[in-house]
DNA sequence: AAGTCCTTCAACCGCACCTGC
DNA sequence: AGCAGGTGCGGTTGAAGGACT
């Protein structure tokens, strides 16, 4: 005997999911949340929905900040370079892509990143055979150059970081391969300092050593556009009008596997340390 | 203009895993 | 330890709309 089905099949509504039920939906958990509990949500949200219909329709449709529309160049060699490492885990790799379900990234992969990739690969394939993970892990390591090979970093100096003035601008000029990271240091200082081919950016901001929060930021976390700015003021970092959380924290495997560059502040009244790590642990360069 | 084929993606299904009892 | 219910995940389906003939 199988198990029971999770809700009954003839008294729940299926097919696709009306503005009104979307709205319902979306009314209740807003002011309710979902409780801990989808079975129990679409009965006492009003909805003839299945509860399992109600978590999917929410995780890839109504919950906030969900992204729709066309990938980056970026996107696509993340979801490669883990797909290359763990094959379909759609999950994870979402994990990596804020704002992107699983569901999402499988339909992209399934219906064009997929094809992308054997139009690319097609010599060295056989006539309609796919890529498998291993072929994708060998073309990523030996063509694409991913992550971006490393430029030579100089430390900034002092002088080129006015950490007494806490009103500087880091701007992440994605490319689709990397990003460089621009720092202003603002009229005050009048200089600017350049990381080339930076992959990701972090800033610790705390009031004292034991207070201290650490906001970890990278570029396909929130960043979608070509050029987009970081700015410190007033204390705090803000990525346009949102202000940075704990949830900026991100921690991503395949960094494991490359060098980087980081930037890290520590701020008490101002801005205090600047350090750079060019390898994983390896610090390149520091200010105090 | 009409019919057919193709592509996309929201939604469903079934299974594995997790958790509480 | 074993069971049952809930959740999360990956594979698959099918409706809708666009492209093609």
């Amino acid at each position: 005997m199988g198990r029971a089905p999770c809700c009954d099949k003839a008294s729940v509504k299926r097919g696709p999911w009306s503005p009104e039920e979307d709205a319902t939906l979306k009314d209740y958990i807003q002011k309710h949340g979902t409780g801990g509990n989808w079975i129990a949500l679409p009965h006492k949200a009003g909805l003839r929905r299945c509860g399992k219909s109600c978590r999917l329709r929410w995780l890839n449709y109504l919950r906030p900040n969900i992204k729709h529309g066309d990938f980056s160049v970026f996107e696509d060699r993340v979801i490669c370079t883990l797909y290359a490492s763990m094959g379909s885990r759609w999950s994870i790799i979402a994990s990596q892509l804020p704002g992107r379900t699983d569901n999402d990234i499988k339909n992209y992969w399934n219906t064009k990143l997929k094809k992308k990739l054997v139009a690319v690969l097609s010599p060295s394939l056989a006539h309609h055979q796919l890529p498998s993970p291993q072929t994708i892990s060998s073309f990523m390591s030996s063509s694409l150059s991913y992550p971006p090979q490393q430029a030579a970093v100089q430390p900034p100096s002092a002088q080129d970081i006015d950490f007494a003035n806490p009103t500087g601008q880091f701007q992440v000029n994605k490319d689709g391969y990397g990003s460089s990271i621009t720092y202003d240091g603002g009229s005050s200082s009048g200089a600017s300092y350049n990381v080339s081919s930076a992959s990701s950016c972090s800033v610790a901001n705390g009031a004292s050593s034991d207070q201290s929060a650490s906001y970890g930021y990278y570029p396909y976390q929130g960043l979608q556009e070509e050029k987009e700015t970081l700015i410190f003021a007033d204390g705090r970092w803000t990525h346009g009008a949102v202000v940075a959380d704990k949830s900026w924290e991100v921690n991503f495997p395949a960094m494991a596997n490359y060098g980087f560059h980081e930037i890290n502040q520590l701020n008490s009244t101002g801005i205090s340390t600047c350090s750079f790590l060019l390898d994983e642990n390896k610090v390149g360069g520091s200010v105090f």
